[in-house]
DNA sequence: ACTTGACTCTATAGTTACTATAGGTTTTAC
DNA sequence: GTAAAACCTATAGTAACTATAGAGTCAAGT
């Protein structure tokens, strides 16, 4: 198949995917003679991984570090298990932040009251504190 | 006082001061004869209410609007109130997302036998799926 | 008076993960 | 045969900075 249908199939745009394959994370494909790329079930594969992983939050070098480990069955899988340790522990940071963020945001939409001019508005106030 | 002291009072780096300058966050310094950057209090209180913007996340643009808008004191602050309410609902959003992630990161992080090979890998099997 | 070092200046490039565009070639359909 | 659709490469833009290069300014010490 062309980039169009991988990208209908796979839900990626067209830039992205040769995007990915300029950043190493898919292997360049065939040619056609007129210089089309051709795609077959395998890069369809290798892009769903990689899509997988990136709905995951996990960055393009990990995500490449990912395939390289993929490509040594026979290694120990403790940097694969300590990449998605890392990964998780990331996320929870952030939710963590974001949570504070939460708070503070709730906490100062109540002190606004929609009637009033901006003068006397307390969400600026405490903007400005 | 001079930028380097206003980015250790502000805890900003210089450079940040510089950008947040050219972004129109903060109003256009005066100088010195040899063209340094002169600050007094308003401009580090400036600086303080971008950078409190800043750590509940709030976009460039933004803090923009906001700023253009405490510079209307008599005007409704219901453009106020709405922006942090958007404010409010992305970052709802996005702990949605982030405890989602988290599911599936927790879910697959143990699946992962730290003994086995990459070959057997649960992690990389989920991910291939 | 001179030099050294700390500080500052502008302008530019790099970061991440894409997206969008320009200008050109190839293929497909009628 | 030609027009539209799909494809190609290369480049610039996005957000919010950070880092660098290369130059100018200023204060202190000799």
């Amino acid at each position: 198949m062309k980039i169009g249908e991988l990208s209908k199939t796979s839900g990626c745009s067209i830039q992205t995917i040769r995007f990915y394959e300029k950043e190493g994370l898919l292997s360049d494909p065939e040619r056609t003679e007129g210089n089309f790329r051709l795609y077959d079930v395998t890069a369809l594969k290798q892009l769903e991984f990689v899509k997988h992983c990136r709905s995951l939050d996990i960055s393009l070098i990990d995500i490449k570090r990912l395939i390289d480990l993929k490509n040594k069955p026979e290694e120990s899988c403790s940097s694969v298990n300590a990449l998605i340790a890392q990964q998780l522990a990331l996320v929870k940071k952030r939710m963590k932040e974001l949570k504070a963020l939460k708070n503070e945001l709730q906490q100062m939409a109540s002190t606004c009251n929609s009637d009033n001019t901006i003068e006397g508005c307390g969400i600026i106030k405490s903007l400005d504190s």
